[in-house]
DNA sequence: CACAGGTGTCAAAAAAAACTGACATATGTC
DNA sequence: GACATATGTCAGTTTTTTTTGACACCTGTG
């Protein structure tokens, strides 16, 4: 039920995957009950195309799980759901992770 | 010590703050030892303007606090240091934040 | 077959965030 | 006075993220 400490890079990318309007309100109310892409993109308002894009930042991060399945007609539906993860947020925690926060900014070798 | 919960409009200044790996490593390095800007800009490692624009974003979210000091010699130097946040996200903590998360897409009245 | 409703992708435009260099100010020391 | 160190700001560029509209595909029903 709760996650071990996520590296620097985990961290970052989970951080980022939060810090979206669409996404918070994506995550609160798949926390409430899965759904399906099309039905939630008209819950929440937005085109699905664009629901899709922050769908794959969230699952890529971990906090959404999306499977696909065949509904009783036959026709194929993604469904996603939240995963019960726990972050606790310190600066303490945030300075335990900095060791595997890789620096983009580095040069490739040869 | 601990935060009573953020509304979703805080929730979002603050997980946008934290979302960027320059922030990550101003804040774990605040939290062993307060540092002034011109010093913290050469452990890490970037430009001072650079590092001013996201220490405001920090302090916005009020995970850093600022103090502007007089030096012995007299010089001002401004001290920076981390608040002792502590924020654990959930699903739960997300969807239980949504209802005070504004939706910058409203239209204003007459 | 046309339609409705589901899936996804792509390129291009719009908006937001990050970054840089130049500038201005102040104080103590050589 | 020139220099070193501290503070901050501003405009303009670059980069990243977000958003939109147009596609293409599949399946069951009228």
């Amino acid at each position: 039920m709760d996650d071990s400490p996520p590296t620097g890079d985990e961290l970052l990318r989970i951080l980022s995957a939060l810090a979206n309007p669409h996404r918070l309100r994506i995550l609160g109310t798949l926390s409430v009950r899965r759904d399906y892409v099309s039905s939630l993109a008209r819950v929440i308002g937005i085109g699905r195309p664009l629901l899709h894009m922050h769908l794959q930042r969230l699952e890529a991060a971990g906090l959404v799980r999306g499977t696909l399945e065949l509904s009783n007609d036959g026709k194929a539906v993604k469904y996603y759901e939240a995963t019960d993860f726990a972050l606790t947020l310190t600066p303490e925690t945030i300075r335990r992770a900095l060791p595997t926060l890789t620096d983009k900014t580095e040069k490739k070798e040869t």
